[in-house]
DNA sequence: TACATTTGTATGTATATACATTAAATTCAT
DNA sequence: ATGAATTTAATGTATATACATACAAATGTA
């Protein structure tokens, strides 16, 4: 494959610029396929996955919906119905919050904690094999997709 | 906003290439939500305006549904059903192909190709916009992306 | 030619994104 | 203290992704 005007046929762009965004939608759609496989068998989505890693990191303190969906990967997924299909299989729990009864307390479960811990040292290792770079390569990209946001 | 771990409010990764997967992930999340604020006064998809460039890209020469599946930035996307949407707004046209009665010719329409060049003036400045790096380091990120896929 | 296999497209279903709207609880202002 | 404004979560709807399956047309083979 390599280079991303091969693998979609496009013989040339606007700028750097343009061929960068495109480059990155392509790349990330390869990332997501390769996960998405990895995620399958446990019935998860990468979503939902992003969302049991939030929780976790709470350390047993429950976090409101708005709390999780402010840091999720993707700011317009819909936490409150992510959180939904987590209860339903008993990954997380839900409780009204004794102060606040807008908001909703939500808390990894056992269960969701071994999952977790099943699927993590997969994830680690499959994106390991996926970011075919250097460890430098891999710095050097991070510093540029934090600049590119600015 | 700058860094991806005071922006998603994760402390520290397991690598440098677990956290280019999340960087890449969240950039990507970034780079959409701008473009479907272009897009969406012009009742198209980020998909929609893919496959209406792809068909551009043939100068007039019919596609196949599997030829455009083929060069979209997402694999799994169903390039049928997108077409579809867009022969419903008059923007391609579809034929059934007079060699192989299973293939579908598809054509952009005039209406189609005007509407391109009315968005993608915009797109192309929009990117620019978005990606906050220097010429170099854009061209130097297309290069980490393209290794990065193997 | 007849039949199995392959190919191209469409469709079915579950999940997620995008965005608007609703409804209840809380906070703010008068 | 009362009503307006804001906040929090849930819900509604359209579109897209992910993947399985169906079906017709074409191809390969006995």
């Amino acid at each position: 494959m390599g280079k991303i005007e091969d693998a979609i046929q496009q013989k040339e762009f606007k700028d750097p610029y343009n061929k960068a965004v495109v480059n990155l939608l392509f790349t990330h759609s390869y990332l997501v396929t390769s996960q998405n496989s990895l995620f399958k068998p446990h019935d998860l989505s990468p979503e939902q996955y992003n969302v049991l890693r939030i929780l976790r990191g709470q350390n047993g303190v429950p976090t409101t919906v708005s709390s999780i969906q402010e840091r999720m990967l993707n700011k317009m997924s819909n936490a409150s119905r992510l959180v939904e299909k987590l209860k339903m299989k008993d990954l997380v729990k839900r409780e009204e919050c004794p102060t606040d009864r807008r908001q909703v307390d939500i808390v990894i479960t056992e269960k969701g904690l071994d999952l977790l811990e099943v699927l993590e040292k997969q994830v680690e290792s499959a994106n390991r094999e996926m970011v075919n770079l250097t460890l430098e390569e891999a710095n050097h990209l991070n510093e540029l997709l934090d600049k590119l946001r600015g």
